[in-house]
DNA sequence: CGGAATCCTATTTGATACTG
DNA sequence: CAGTATCAAATAGGATTCCG
């Protein structure tokens, strides 16, 4: 329609922003790695694959929750990380696998420290009466 | 302000999403341990909070890209979490300290593993070439 | 089957000005 | 000093429809 999409931010300062952020992970390793982890299935979605290689429709069962949009956006935004592989089988009902690579492997050990952590915390929040029991 | 803000999204329906994602985390306590650290400036702060106690205009000094605002909403949100402690002397200048809860300096030990991982995350990524360098 | 395109809502963050 | 209030922008996610 209009060639200025809805807000009138241009194209450099959003560049300048996105280099913003870069530097901002360089010096910060563990923003980097939560930012990795920040969508809101991709810590699901990891634990799928990590039980094998998954297709996208085994996927699509295992978390129902999730819409078909949003997931292949998180597959693509991991994918771009480096975390899975994404491989196109040509069959005639098309296939596609999705598998972990080794970065996303050694992830896997931090993550098992993260749910110890956050199973504490779950803890921990169930027993303090004056927070938001949300 | 007022009760029904600008969508027609009815109260009950916002009810029962606080509650969807509350079940979530309780059974995904890696989600759950993410959430807390999800905000953009977290890490950073509870970093510097780390260091010691720190005082909120300390905390402006050290990370001057965090608005006020943002700043205010943050130490609130990890207040609630249970992950820092909000302590107001009745001085003159009146004067707050922020500090870590146990359960914050045991999460500081997996911060540790998450840099580590960060870190081969960020080198992995600037060595491929085929992906988004940003 | 495995998406892409479009549109829409909700949440998060920031900028600015003001206050006890 | 340590915020709060208000407004605006950016970001993340969902619903629906269409495509090779």
């Amino acid at each position: 329609m209009n060639e200025s999409p809805v807000s009138g931010t241009s194209p450099e300062v959003l560049e300048s922003h996105r280099k913003y952020i870069g530097q901002l992970e360089k010096e910060c390793p563990v923003r980097a790695a939560i930012n990795v982890l920040r969508g809101r299935w991709k810590p699901s979605i990891l634990c799928e694959i990590a039980k094998g290689p998954q297709r996208y429709s085994e996927m699509r069962k295992a978390l129902p929750q999730v819409s078909a949009q949003t997931m292949t956006v998180q597959l693509r935004e991991l994918e771009a990380d480096g975390l899975i592989t994404r491989e196109v089988y040509a069959e005639v009902p098309s296939r596609v696998e999705y598998q972990l690579t080794p970065l996303a492997e050694s992830l896997s050990e931090v993550m098992v420290e993260l749910e110890a952590w956050g199973e504490r915390y779950l803890t921990e929040r169930a027993q303090s009466p004056s927070e938001k029991p949300d």
